[in-house]
DNA sequence: AGTCATATATGACGATAGCAATCTAAATGC
DNA sequence: GCATTTAGATTGCTATCGTCATATATGACT
């Protein structure tokens, strides 16, 4: 059966969306072409007509994984009547967040996977590091003499770890530990 | 063919051993048992003979790689003239470790996969996370009012934070600036 | 408006790989 | 010496990737 060119280009579309939130609750390996073909309201027939293979899939839905990562991070820094940092920690580093794998952090839920993969998937978080980067550049408050862009890079990785660890644990308490420890931390160093 | 009590024993422990650095450089997912049992220098044959499941073998392997990263970490925490947490920063943010991952840190490199996975594989990751905390609990300096465990947090998210981003992006530069930045900014909190 | 080549998706198929089970061989250790 | 334990070999089954022939509506062309 055809469909319009406009369904069609949304068909695409979807499937990298769908895509991206599969593999970041199962990871790459961990989730086949028919089940994101069938979440995405389609057939596995149909699917090398939209990607060369699985790993071209892959590294669409980390491109669009990070870039709506990167628009939840521009969203949240400019949210509030808030400290574009305290703003961002709070949301980042919030029991909603660790509990939406899904639609959450591509880093936290894709990097150890994603250092496995092809150039082109680390390419794609390599851009999207950036991106959050340069947010972070504009939020964050070095000490004297300290290079802004280390300030970043040290607080993207507590983030992106306490955020990690956090999912990892049974232990409710400590996973919630986690997430305030590393953020008032980061809120104590703010100005 | 039988081989000694001995001999059997220590062929369960290899491939213990062979899995858990397999494990962590492929993912749960990335590789088979023919070939983890190939690596141990046995064949897949044999398998079920000295485990119940893949996933029996996967918490063997977590639990063994979380001893042995415990054992990395007191040895670090106690080696040199230095102060503990130098010590310690200074290993685990240290380029060789990135490219270690079969030999490196369990949390960074199976963290994401872990939390997919059973609650047995969960408990291991937990108790070698808590077994980490006590170390970094003598070894941080917490700010005024701060409490101990808080600050172990903190750092271990920064580290682990750090290594797993240095690992996933190919701009050499970038992957050791996030190494030195986050250890820069630990040792700055020291005294 | 009518026609037809083409794009899109379907469903079935094949090949491969992985997990698991079973049977067999062989040496151990009581 | 003999039952038992350990590992190898073989087999079955399932899931997944990738291919292909087919149906069908599209949208361009006459």
């Amino acid at each position: 059966m055809r469909v319009t060119r406009a369904q069609a280009a949304e068909n695409h579309q979807r499937v990298i969306d769908v895509a991206s939130g599969l593999f970041k609750e199962h990871g790459f390996d961990g989730i086949g072409l028919t089940d994101v073909m069938k979440a995405a309201g389609l057939t596995h027939g149909g699917f090398y007509k939209q990607f060369a293979s699985k790993d071209d899939l892959v590294a669409s839905a980390c491109k669009r994984a990070v870039e709506k990562a990167r628009e939840r991070w521009v969203a949240a820094a400019s949210a509030g009547g808030e400290a574009p940092l305290q703003a961002l920690v709070k949301f980042y580093l919030s029991e909603q967040h660790r509990d939406e794998i899904a639609e959450g952090c591509p880093l936290v839920a894709l990097a150890s996977d994603a250092s496995r993969h092809s150039d082109a998937v680390r390419e794609e978080f390599e851009a999207g590091i950036k991106g959050v980067l340069e947010i972070l550049d504009q939020s964050v408050a070095p000490a004297e003499g300290e290079p802004t862009r280390d300030k970043s890079l040290a607080t993207l990785s507590m983030m992106a770890g306490a955020l990690l660890l956090s999912r990892v644990v049974n232990d409710e308490a400590l996973s919630r530990r986690f997430l305030t420890a590393a953020a008032s931390e980061l809120v104590a160093s703010a100005p």
